[in-house]
DNA sequence: CAGCCTCCTGTAATCGATTACATCAGCGGC
DNA sequence: GCCGCTGATGTAATCGATTACAGGAGGCTG
């Protein structure tokens, strides 16, 4: 048994012809009661599994799907990455990851080489020319880049904004700082847009920091506003990251949120709840998010159908924890100077 | 151009044989040089890119490998995965994921499928009769399981252990409690381990809670710890993720780190620089991990040798920050009852 | 010039499954 | 008894690449 079991040895074993063998396993509808236990007991007998290259080959389709990431190191991912994993390996297909940033040539192939059926894109920096190229069924998840003129699932980034915005308005904020991610990120337009939206709806005047999503950036964005003469006592940044970093070196410089500065992030990574203090953060539903755009891909393959157009986008979900208060500016303007 | 170019339309397009056209893309040496330009154009300007399926079952490889995690939803194995992805992607390999608790028969058929050449498991509870009918080449990762009898590769983690133990016995800790993880992992086993022995080789008595690695499972030592009469001064975790959930409810139940308890962690997770306090914790080197696992796979691959027997341990590494302080027993002690 | 070797290229078998088409048994109706 | 139909199964072509083997051109040697 050191070779690998091919369907010729179950029908040899089996007593019946490859085609049986075949059939058996993929409609068993219609091949004969005994017949189709004998072939049964024989792929038991043998251990046989089916080659999934030859199988591909010969239909053209290699049941898989295929998620691209920017950076597949974040720990923004992973859920989503989990629950397309899920929806996938339910339907019998399997999921290949990789890097959307390797290099053309190499997506190129990745993508064309037809190991895949579909395409989870959750990047949309790639260059349109490229991706509108792609003949396989593409869904856009989290990020997204109208030149790709292609199907996508995300919350509604601006809408997302302006919640926050009214939350810490709500709590007596006027000085709201943004701390803006990388300028040329579709999430960061979209969430700053948001952001002067609302601002501009309540009558302030918005102030942005240009920083990113990194830790780091909220570390620098933190020396940054705490230059500021007349420091804003609110600040929304990009990201969870971006407001861990800013809250750590706000400690660091010796601030204490809320105390000093109110402070929501977003995407609600699994740590913010358990953040000193517990984030206010808006919600991404990341397992959902995967689970409803794997789903979509899934039907939309095994129906044949085309995924359609347009975005579905999620309402928002700000979770309010203790990094936010109600603004104290008074009194903190007294010993302010 | 609605039909894939085969490699059929290559040939044609050169005015050349399919076999000259295989020659060109895989042993370019072996063809004449004016005949591999042609060649080389009629790739470019039909757009050609190779069809794995073909390829696969014709060569009997499908250069892929295939990383079976616990729980992909972890964000312990994002770097970890990431690594491999690179260094798999600059083989030339695809790599696919899939959760390792799928259920054995799903499991089976990913794995027997031919889709992959290699695994990378990281997962050391699974059915050892099952793991060892594999006729593919198997790298365990982080987690291991002697009756797999397959090489492996992991942090040293008792000595990791003891190096925790020693730090907090330096500091003059005396009584340290140490948070377990899940009974039936082997890492909770061996980090254990190491914990009673360096008690021992100070002189201590260990104690232990029995807990988790999760967030959750922290918060619930830190209850059980707040209720000990005489409460052990400093903490050694089995997890970050678990260290953060202790650190987090000692706050919410009054406690301070390090004043009231010194608490180490283990993993040394993105975030456990910027926590507050930035943990003190055992370092994982998961990018490390994950590219010293994928070479040693992807070097056996392309040189068709075995992959070997035994682990590799890397020896551990405690990054010190602020969770943990001397040990000011006598201080507590008179303000405690 | 014969003989042989090297270098390059073409022909065709092959990988393992799927499936169109052919075949055959059994049955019912006229 | 003949025809046609249905349902089950076998035969063999096919998917698109790789590669063993064959063959032809050109050069070198004796």
């Amino acid at each position: 048994m050191s070779t690998r079991v091919r369907i010729a040895d179950v029908a040899a074993a089996a007593g019946v012809s490859t085609a049986t063998v075949s059939r058996t396993l993929s409609s068993p509808g219609i091949v004969g009661e005994e017949t189709r236990a004998r072939v049964m007991a024989a792929v038991a007998a043998t251990g046989y599994r089916i080659n999934a290259a030859a199988r591909d080959l010969r239909r053209q389709q290699p049941r898989a799907i295929l998620v691209l990431a920017p950076n597949l190191a974040n720990t923004f991912f992973n859920r989503i990455i989990a629950a397309i994993q899920d929806v996938a390996g339910q339907a019998g297909l399997a999921v290949q990851i990789s890097d959307s940033r390797a290099g053309t040539d190499m997506l190129e192939t990745i993508v064309q080489c037809g190991r895949a059926d579909g395409i989870v894109l959750l990047d949309g920096a790639l260059r349109p020319e490229m991706v509108r190229n792609w003949k396989l069924p593409v869904i856009q998840l989290c990020e997204w880049n109208d030149d790709y003129a292609l199907p996508g699932l995300q919350i509604d980034n601006a809408a997302a904004a302006r919640v926050a915005v009214n939350h810490l308005a709500d709590l007596g904020h006027t000085r709201i700082l943004h701390v803006a991610g990388p300028s040329e990120n579709v999430l960061s337009h979209a969430r700053r847009a948001g952001f002067e939206d609302a601002m501009a709806a309540r009558g302030l005047s918005p102030e942005i920091h240009q920083g990113g999503f990194t830790i780091e950036a909220g570390a620098a964005a933190a020396h940054a506003w705490a230059n500021i003469a007349d420091r804003p006592t609110a600040v929304f940044t990009a990201s969870d990251e971006c407001a861990f970093g800013f809250i750590s070196e706000c400690y660091r410089l010796g601030f204490k949120v809320p105390r000093d500065v109110s402070v929501i992030g977003f995407d609600d990574v699994d740590f913010a709840g358990h953040f000193l203090p517990p984030l206010t953060t808006i919600h991404q539903p990341r397992a959902r998010l995967g689970r409803q755009a794997a789903e979509r891909l899934v039907s939309a393959l095994q129906s044949d159908t085309p995924l359609g157009a347009g975005y579905d986008q999620i309402p928002p979900h700000l979770v309010i924890r203790s990094s936010t208060s109600a603004c104290s500016a008074s009194k903190r303007r007294e010993t302010d100077r």
